[in-house]
DNA sequence: AACGATTAGCTAAACGTTTAGCTGGTTTGA
DNA sequence: TCAAACCAGCTAAACGTTTAGCTAATCGTT
């Protein structure tokens, strides 16, 4: 492995020169200049990254922490922030914690003895998370992404879920559907709660009541709303329309309405949330909400980098980013207009 | 930061012992031991893997370079990776090349300057990619995972993509059906080629005439596959059924009968490849070739590891693995046998 | 009693950079 | 004409580890 020194060797220079060269970041003549960068070039040298961290205390490596790769939603996050970190000059640590803490913490250890320079999280809900305060007591600067502990002081990147909510139930409601339902996560995750809360407030706004027999919970996932549906079904009254609060639960809950026989959205209409790239190709076209995947994590990695590079004085209460999101009418709400694109 | 110096120091101990109970490495006595250990979760110190590093020559870290981390495909693989990787303290650098040499060349050189012990390559066609040949030079230690360049002698783990076309055109034969088309990607890749291969020795071996017209080439995606069956549709003339070499295609295929009024697999059946976890859930249940996703990552990862512990001498033609693939027979290839699991 | 083996711990030299501080030389402006 | 200012380059000390090599004590063996 070529180093600075035989570089330095072969351009008869000292390795000061050369590092100046490589940064370029004091006076260098032109002919040193030169003889250096073909020195480099005929010893294919490449400035070693460990070394060059050690003595600067900083290692152009930011940590992302997701809860399951495997969900659509997240890889256009995770490649927003690659494209932002990798504009800057910086990589990504991909760890995926499998929702189980022993996880988490083996991830969070090895992320701070790789001394990553900053963390994107995408797996905090609650305040007292250990790993967010671990990482504050570190002083890692850090950005939540997506979601986030309610009352959350810092950097954080998020949608506007609530937005979200209304515009998917005003949009049923134009639609003249009054007996609409509503399909959650557990109440623990912050973006399944505002959803509900959009939905909620859309309700009261056009004087409609809330069917609390139709406000479900399950997992963030196609098997669990497909099951919860068929019981539903099974028990004889359908909603007019469903609000699912994400994409994944929207094609569970019309599979389920198909396999019984109604049809979407001739009989029941479905919208759901996330925009997951699927959802345009669904044999159904999917009404949902956009919520800015790839710029949520652009962003993130961006406000990261910006607060990496900050006098830490600064801002000690940190940036709350809350991207609009907006509504792509297709096929499941039975509006028939092309989609729209916003905002 | 802690450092070693300040943990020997509240210890009363050297420096190498710290270092010695950090690694267990050499005897060190119960008491300094115990001594050690509370200096360490006092000053909560963690080893700086940057100096660790520098003197070792390993990173424990591994880089993965995908074309398109969007694809439902690679994140599986991907998990798989991490999961190996992380069982024997790993990290993975996730890079996405977006199939730009540009890119590509970026990406190699920072993973380069971050000293990766090794590389997961998911982008390699051609024996002659850039990438391949300086990872060799510098004596990387690599493997290529899911694709690879026809006589490619190293490290890989990959499908039996043969083997593959083999089991859906087969299944598609047991139908009874004869005119059997096939939608593949661009000629490059030989994921697609191999498929095709499998698809054109089940028909030999059924002495079935492969319609020629009915073989066509886009790109791995939903949408072109849905754009060229619609042009086929509208030419009058359609085949019995048809295998997609992936199943994003084969999303796009049934796209583009529904649309034309066909019903799937009543008028036409659709095999696809890959199966990836949309297929189960797809209002038409998707029949299509598993290819061990998830355990492709792990292996190669495994792999890679051994390859990286080994002294380099044994095995210089690298190790080659071919996983095999099963069927999965649900609904959109008219065999309503319950889903099968092999192998 | 004398010997090697074994155990326990320490010192100091790397690993490959960055950078503060130094030495001379050359411009400039008053 | 001379000091200040600037420029070009070098030396050497870090950064936080690992590890070869040393000392010294203890323990069996002969």
């Amino acid at each position: 492995m070529t180093t600075m020194r035989k570089v330095a060797e072969l351009a008869g220079v000292s390795i000061a020169t050369v590092s100046a060269v490589v940064n370029n970041s004091a006076y260098v003549s032109d002919e040193l200049r030169e003889r250096v960068q073909s020195a480099i070039s005929q010893l294919d040298y490449r400035p070693n990254a460990l070394a060059r961290s050690l003595k600067n205390r900083r290692t152009k490596l930011l940590g992302f922490m997701v809860r399951n790769i495997t969900n659509p939603f997240y890889p256009e996050v995770v490649l927003g922030a690659e494209d932002a970190a990798r504009a800057a000059g910086y990589n990504i640590l991909v760890s995926t914690t499998a929702d189980e803490e022993d996880r988490e913490r083996a991830c969070l250890e090895s992320m701070l003895e790789h001394r990553v320079d900053g963390m994107l999280l995408g797996i905090v809900d609650e305040i007292n998370n250990p790993t967010l305060i671990k990482l504050k007591e570190q002083k890692v600067p850090l950005v939540l992404v997506n979601r986030w502990p309610e009352g959350f002081e810092g950097n954080a990147v998020v949608a506007d879920n609530i937005e979200g909510g209304l515009l998917a139930t005003r949009h049923m409601i134009d639609q003249a559907y009054k007996k609409i339902a509503f399909i959650g996560a557990a109440q623990r995750f912050i973006t399944s709660r505002h959803r509900e809360e959009g939905y909620r407030r859309a309700m009261r706004e056009a004087s409609l009541a809330v069917p609390e027999d139709f406000i479900r919970y399950c997992d963030y996932s196609e098997e669990h709303a497909y099951t919860e549906y068929r019981k539903i079904i099974e028990s004889g009254e359908i909603p007019q329309a469903v609000f699912a609060a994400n994409d994944l639960m929207a094609f569970g809950v019309i599979r389920a309405f198909l396999d019984s026989g109604y049809r979407v959205p001739e009989d029941v209409a479905v919208v759901g949330c996330d925009d997951i790239e699927f959802s345009s190709k669904f044999l159904i076209p999917l009404t949902t909400v956009h919520l800015h995947k790839y710029e949520m994590g652009k962003l993130g990695a961006e406000l990261l980098i910006r607060a990496i590079n900050e006098p830490d004085i600064a801002e000690p209460k940190g940036e709350f980013i809350q991207i609009k999101p907006y509504l792509v009418i297709r096929k499941s709400c039975g509006a028939m207009k092309t989609e729209t694109h916003g905002p």
